[in-house]
DNA sequence: TCGGACCCCTTTTTT
DNA sequence: AGGGGTCCGA
């Protein structure tokens, strides 16, 4: 149905697991075996590259001898956006060899701009950085703003020659919008469009989807996503475009995918009683593609404190033996993976953090990316300013507001400059390393040359570093598995200024048997047999700062991605007592607890309890823990456990005099006298 | 030019 | 608690 709806505008509402990227490419497969389109005729937009290489891998095994959907227009928007601009730069105002400036460059350009204008201000440059994506965001090709700095920043990339990531998107919707022949041509070429992940389109992706289809009343436009899983919005996401499908595009049909063939019918009872908590949404119930097996509910522990939970979950995780890799811990953010790290580390349970640092952002990736942007583009002065004084080279500040003076750009300017003594000898050692014939050679040897002759490879091997060696490692790596799986340099550049990760990170996802530690945020679009979802406390999760954004729909939506990642099993735990920002804090469990339907769960609050007293005479607390939990100068309830009544068993987590507070699984934290309660 | 004291903040992160 | 940025003195 999904698929051989071919004609106008088609909405796909895939809920979790309900194989949406088989529909698309299916559906492409379907109209190029009934000769509706020829594959260049065909536009498949994605949010992620690797969504989209994905996609041209099962494209690419589709292929026969009738066509090759290799020609297919599939690519990220920002990709197909760029290949817009690159075939019509000079219309679109751009010089032919333009920049992409990654968040590194934009912030220097916000550090010289604040500079030039004379402001000074407590706002920092990432914060600046966020602000005018924001506003490229939602797509105003107006060039008036009464924005000063926000101008000046543009004014300034335009004098650099260079655009960031919003300016791809906003070029391309002003090249359209300024020129009606220009449109027309595409207008005309993208006969079928399709659009995955459609709830995190932002503004101006909207736009220029309306654009590419305003010539049409009834557009063959159908765009996949699930409103239930947009996630963020707080990167400029409208989740009114999905929400608004119908009154973009008239004649508009839904379809609902709603028959999941990824968990357990118990994990998909509790992700839509939780989901239907949400208002602002169409509406979608997961049904089980398994009817017969129900499987596991979804169990629910409160630990005493934060390290006890990490202990609970190691212990979950070594229970059936030493099959890792099926096991997945989902967290809210970041920070919190330290724990379940340092316990994984002390037992020798191997772990791997997806997503914590990527390649692309290390240091020594950058610098080595900025020398060979410097090499092919002698005027990116960002990048001559990032290396210049890596190794060092003796040229200050002073020495380069000379070359700026000097020349164009601040190498010509170091050419045009008169130097002595070291300077000299410096600047010609700096210049000659740029200098050999590096476009008619492969471009591994090339880079391998550059980095060996200016120095920048000796500076890590004579450096004390104790990460110096993992760093030299990054840079042969670079060289070797990813530079030299380029044709030119031109290619390799492109591609890292739109980040593009390696692919080789997913396989070892797959392949290594570890257990995964990964945010919510990153474990979208993946399932795992097991999941661990921790600290799902209020004030953590759902996040304070998020709710106080307005609502906290949105972290209910992550908690119910969080859910459907699951297969088979699923754990979600608690903590009485944690350790944050070096204080202790005292959450009650997540609303989003008790919000799921009971009969989906299961609390094992005695568990724990047994948990905690086998591991406390086990093992030897880290000393901060001492320090915050047990080194209380008399006998303390703090961390046993109570039992009540009425509210069944929780964890004591503030004893006073003859009144306790007292942490109860979903029904929060309760004040009561010690003569009501039995410790235990 | 560099190291160290000090102060700040603390969600998610792709292109 | 801990990382990151800033500012100041040598």
């Amino acid at each position: 149905m999904a698929v051989r709806h071919t004609d106008g505008p088609l909405l796909v509402l895939a809920g979790a697991g309900t194989g949406k990227t088989r529909v698309l490419t299916t559906r492409i497969g379907y109209i190029l075996s009934m000769h509706l389109a020829m594959p260049w005729q065909i536009l498949a937009l994605t949010f992620t590259n690797k969504a989209a290489n994905e996609m041209k891998n099962r494209l690419d095994a589709m292929s026969d001898g009738e066509f090759i959907a290799r020609d297919v227009w599939c690519g990220t928007f920002h990709s197909i956006c760029l290949r817009i601009l690159r075939s019509n730069y000079a219309t679109a105002g751009l010089r032919h060899d333009f920049l992409i400036y990654g968040e590194d460059d934009q912030k220097s350009v916000i550090k010289k701009v604040l500079a030039d204008m004379n402001i000074t201000t407590t706002k920092k440059p990432s914060e600046y950085v966020e602000d005018f994506s924001r506003i490229k965001d939602r797509g105003i090709t107006e060039n008036a703003s009464n924005d000063r700095i926000f101008n000046a920043y543009n004014a300034e990339l335009a004098r650099m020659g260079a655009i960031d990531f919003g300016d791809i998107i906003l070029h391309t919707l002003r090249l359209l919008k300024n020129n009606p022949a220009i449109l027309e041509r595409y207008q005309n070429q993208f006969r079928y469009i399709l659009v995955d992940e459609f709830q995190d389109t932002n503004a101006a992706q909207m736009q220029l989807l309306l654009l590419l289809t305003s010539h049409s009343d009834a557009p063959n436009i159908c765009c996949v996503g699930d409103d239930d899983q947009s996630i963020y919005s707080w990167r400029g996401a409208e989740i009114k475009n999905i929400l608004d499908f119908e009154k973009n595009f008239r004649n508009a049909k839904i379809i609902r995918l709603e028959t999941n063939y990824r968990s357990t019918a118990n994990i998909l009872g509790a992700a839509n009683s939780l989901i239907r908590h949400n208002a602002g949404r169409l509406g979608k119930d997961l049904k089980t593609a398994d009817e017969n097996y129900s499987g596991e509910r979804v169990y629910v522990f409160t630990l005493p404190t934060d390290l006890d939970e990490a202990k609970f979950i190691a212990d979950a995780i070594m229970r059936d033996g030493t099959t890792y890799s099926n096991k997945t811990i989902l967290i809210r953010s970041g920070n919190l993976s330290r724990l379940f790290e340092e316990e994984f580390a002390r037992r020798q349970i191997p772990y791997r953090l997806i997503g914590a640092t990527k390649f692309y952002d290390r240091m020594e990736v950058r610098d080595a990316i900025a020398y060979i942007r410097l090499m092919v583009h002698p005027f990116d002065d960002m990048s001559f300013m990032r290396i210049i004084g890596k190794p060092r080279r003796g040229f200050g500040p002073s020495a380069i507001e000379k070359f700026r003076m000097a020349g164009e750009n601040l190498m010509a300017g170091l050419r045009a400059t008169k130097l002595t003594g070291k300077q000299q000898q410096s600047a010609q050692d700096f210049l000659s390393c740029f200098d050999f014939d590096w476009e008619n050679m492969p471009p591994r040897d090339a880079v391998q040359k550059l980095l060996d002759s200016s120095g920048y490879i000796k500076m890590w091997q004579e450096s004390k570093d104790t990460d110096a060696h993992d760093r030299l490692e990054n840079i042969r790596e670079l060289i070797n598995s990813v530079v030299a799986k380029y044709d030119n340099l031109n290619d390799f550049l492109e591609q890292a200024s739109l980040m593009m990760t390696d692919d080789n990170d997913d396989i070892n996802v797959l392949n290594n048997n570890t257990v995964n530690i990964m945010t919510i945020h990153a474990a979208k679009g993946l399932e795992f047999d097991n999941v661990f979802l921790p600290a799902w406390e209020e004030n953590i999760f759902p996040n304070e700062k998020s709710v106080n954004e307005g609502s906290d729909e949105e972290e209910r939506r992550l908690a119910y991605v969080a859910l459907t990642r699951a297969r088979k099993f699923a754990v979600i735990t608690n903590a009485a007592v944690r350790v944050m920002y070096g204080t202790r804090q005292y959450n009650a469990p997540s609303r989003f607890i008790s919000e799921i339907d009971s009969q989906f769960l299961s609390f094992g609050n005695d568990t724990p309890r047994e948990t905690y007293r086998r591991q406390n005479e086990t093992y030897n607390r880290p000393s901060y823990v001492k320090k915050h939990i047990n080194h209380t100068p008399r006998e303390t309830l703090v961390g046993r456990m109570a039992k009540h009544s009425e509210y069944g068993t929780g964890v004591i987590i503030e004893s006073g005099t003859g009144i306790l507070t007292i942490a109860f699984g979903s029904r929060g934290i309760k004040k009561i006298a010690r003569d009501f309660v039995e410790i235990i």
